[in-house]
DNA sequence: TGAAATGTTGGGGCG
DNA sequence: ACGCCCCAACATTTC
């Protein structure tokens, strides 16, 4: 009698899952078990609308597996302490998980196989996270690592992918005596006050559904749509790929072909090549891939932090943007720019601020991407570019992507009767208006806490600051 | 009707 | 991976 235990992580699914198909190949019994550590509904990382989330992943997840008579085995503590003791009560021998390549993901990995493997266990890894199989054989020509997309992607969608993972129609019944857990009184505690009709439904069941529903009326217009703030031009399903609930390897076998297909595998690339990235740069976790902007001197204005955080910039479509993120723990990809850009071009503060903020109420938070995009937008990542090329103005921005102004509209209500023309400046609007509006500037919406123009300056000095003085230092 | 003010478009250049 | 500004040349509106 072979019984592997599959302890679930961000692979909350049962679709294309190598780690649990091997398992109920080679076992007569899988245990799946998901393991709350200490911090995971608490720490820097989470949020009502987050936690709400993994908790509806988890409850869909117990109810899948029981659909096919298995069950999901909840427990709370240190993970290697709860494996071992698990794998003794149930004399399994192995123990499968599908690999995460992110520093903190491996850091932990590491010390659970350790403690595995002094306790006579095996500790085996599967692929699953992402489309490839292995980071290893992404080299260029010169067999260095990519650090510019463009030729990553051209390599990235020639290396062969692994076939799909197929579950069968049933699964054995775990013995009736296993204390199976629960997560009720843990859905209990949670904090529920910031919850927003607008959050998405967590689960493989509802990414299902999201999945489909992009690819019948989506996919095809993606390119020209996904763009605009207010339209439902993007997948959404960042967040159901941060936790698993579906497998990019499969959705790549569901596109079509077509132009906006194509686009979106771009965009998916862009989710490997972060965890590419960080998987062989992990320092990048902490500091600038690039060394030359390491001395970058930013500011230090903790009142303009909190006015970009709670979205009270008095730049309408940042105010905008900041506030989807607290509602709705998601904000649109163009609107992730405009924040980020304003966060450190116009503030001139520290990209590992808004790195902070996003990890901690974004339900799609994931180092690798966040870590990467903030590197990015704050121009001392991989992929470089002039900082000008990544520095956004952000009354074009609000005007090229919301052009109606129904984005800004929905998340700053106060700004509601404001006339187009000023829409996206509302400081010039001429007294009588802001009176017959509604919206007094300084009273009912703040007057801009910068001045883009100025600011725009100042941040091209103090990037070419930091390079002039790399190159004096070195 | 003309001249000034205001609006639009396109290309170069930024590093 | 997906800008922006400036300026010149031309177009339109205003008084």
């Amino acid at each position: 009698m072979k019984t592997i235990i599959v302890w679930y992580r961000n692979d909350l699914r049962l679709s294309d899952h190598p780690a649990l198909i091997t398992a109920v190949e080679a076992a007569d019994v899988v245990v799946p078990v998901f393991i709350f550590n200490d911090s995971l509904l608490t720490g820097h990382h989470s949020s009502a609308n987050r936690n709400r989330f993994l908790l509806e992943c988890l409850s869909d997840l117990k109810h899948n597996l029981q659909a096919k008579g298995s069950d999901l085995l909840v427990r709370s503590g240190q993970a290697e302490e709860i494996l071992v003791a698990l794998a003794n009560e149930l004399e399994a021998d192995e123990i499968y998980y599908s690999a995460d390549y992110t520093p903190h993901a491996i850091k932990r990995d590491k010390a659970v196989k350790a403690a595995l493997e002094s306790a006579g266990l095996k500790f085996r890894g599967f692929p699953g996270r992402l489309a490839v199989s292995s980071l290893e054989n992404l080299k260029t020509k010169a067999g260095t690592l990519h650090k510019v997309f463009t030729p990553f992607y051209k390599n990235w969608l020639q290396i062969e992918r692994r076939q799909l993972a197929v579950l069968p129609d049933s699964l054995t019944p775990l013995a009736t005596h296993i204390d199976v857990g629960n997560f009720e009184v843990i859905e209990d505690s949670i904090d529920t006050k910031l919850l927003s009709p607008d959050v998405l439904k967590g689960g493989e069941t509802a990414a299902r559904k999201r999945l489909t529903e992009f690819l019948d009326t989506g996919i095809n217009t993606y390119q020209e749509t996904n763009n605009n703030m207010s339209m439902a031009g993007t997948s959404r399903l960042s967040s159901y790929l941060h936790f698993g609930c579906l497998s990019p390897l499969e959705i790549e076998t569901l596109l079509p072909q077509s132009t906006g297909a194509e686009a979106w595998r771009r965009q998916l690339a862009w989710r490997e090549f972060y965890h590419y990235i960080l998987f062989f740069f992990p320092n990048n976790a902490q500091q600038e891939f690039q060394e030359r902007f390491r001395s970058l001197k930013w500011e230090k204005n903790e009142t303009a932090f909190v006015a970009w955080a709670l979205g009270k910039t008095g730049y309408p479509v940042v105010d905008a943007a900041m506030r989807q993120l607290l509602q709705e723990g998601w904000m649109h990809n163009r609107s992730r720019l405009i924040v980020g850009s304003f966060l450190t071009k116009d503030l001139g503060l520290d990209w590992r601020l808004g790195e902070q903020h996003f990890m901690r109420w974004l339900i799609d938070g994931d180092e690798a991407n966040n870590n990467g995009n903030w590197q990015w937008i704050a121009s001392v990542g991989v992929d470089p570019a002039p900082v000008f090329r990544r520095l956004y103005n952000p009354t074009l921005q609000q005007l090229n992507y919301d052009p109606d102004g129904s984005y800004v509209r929905k998340f700053v209500p106060e700004l509601n009767d404001v006339p187009d023309k000023y829409l996206a400046e509302p400081w010039t609007t001429p007294a009588a208006i802001q009176q017959s509006s509604n919206c007094l500037i300084g009273r009912d919406y703040p007057a801009p806490i910068v001045d883009h123009k100025l600011a725009r300056v100042a941040a091209l000095d103090r990037y070419r600051e930091a390079s002039a003085s790399q190159i004096t230092d070195s």
